[in-house]
DNA sequence: TTATGTGCAAAACATTTGCAGGAGT
DNA sequence: ACTCCTGCAAATGTTTTGCACATAA
């Protein structure tokens, strides 16, 4: 008999998220790193890796899919909506109703089955607004 | 006295667009380099990728950053929303109505100085809902 | 003629993976 | 005990970059 295969407590996957409950910056995976590492100095990069994974996968934890070069780890897992400054790279959450019913225009507009969607917007942060080179991709 | 930089009209420019303009698949940079090689046996892939990044940035055509590992690039310029396939990777035009709004939205309920929005879809394709293992994510 | 662009190859990043030993249940 | 998990390091995949030569204007 086979009982169903169970995520595991270890100290690693405890750590990972308190410290992603603590921040609020959507930090990429080798923030989350860094920020582990500071309690757990022996904990491997590729470890973090698997298991933010694993817990987006779960649904403990968000893995944003938003433009820049590198992924992104959120603890809020309630649907939200983020902005990106393409000056520094920074994502905040932003706090406007979610827009339920264009899913359903979605269906009607394509084939697909619809799981979800995500609205991303692009700015200027208030420090990056300040110091006004010319935004630069990304 | 300095002339404004133009950008110069190359055979690899030309060709990456032409090409570009034949496809409304939002080929990844290998697969315009895939494409454009086919008529240009010798060239290298950093001057697709400087290519497609300059012609991003003079708005000839769209650099996407949906999720997934890969950067998209699309010669629709106009605003317009995508549906990415959690299966196969596959990325669609979706056309559904421009949410003119929420740009409005979005500067009143944050600090940012809002530049634009993009909305991506995800769902199963056609191809991917009917063989119907589980999504992977990406 | 000359600044800009190209091909090529190496470098730089981001992420994933194989494996031998370690730990949760 | 018996998996599942971890650390480490190597591998993979994507994008960027340095440089000597080529070419559009």
């Amino acid at each position: 008999m086979q009982e169903p295969t169970l995520m595991r407590l270890t100290t690693q996957r405890q750590i990972i998220l308190e410290e992603l409950l603590k921040v609020s910056s959507h930090p990429t995976a080798n923030e989350v790193y860094d920020m582990v590492r500071k309690r757990l100095p022996r904990i491997g990069l590729g470890t973090v890796y698997r298991n933010l994974e694993l817990m987006a996968e779960t649904g403990m934890i968000l893995k944003l899919e938003v433009g820049g070069t590198q992924k992104r780890f959120d603890a809020t897992i309630q649907p939200h909506y983020h902005i990106r400054c393409l000056e520094c790279g920074k994502v905040d959450d932003i706090d406007i109703a979610v827009q339920q019913d264009i899913n359903e225009a979605a269906a009607q507009a394509s084939q697909y089955q619809i799981l979800g969607h995500h609205i991303e917007f692009t700015g200027l942060c208030v420090d990056c607004a300040g110091s006004d080179q010319t935004a630069s991709i990304n």
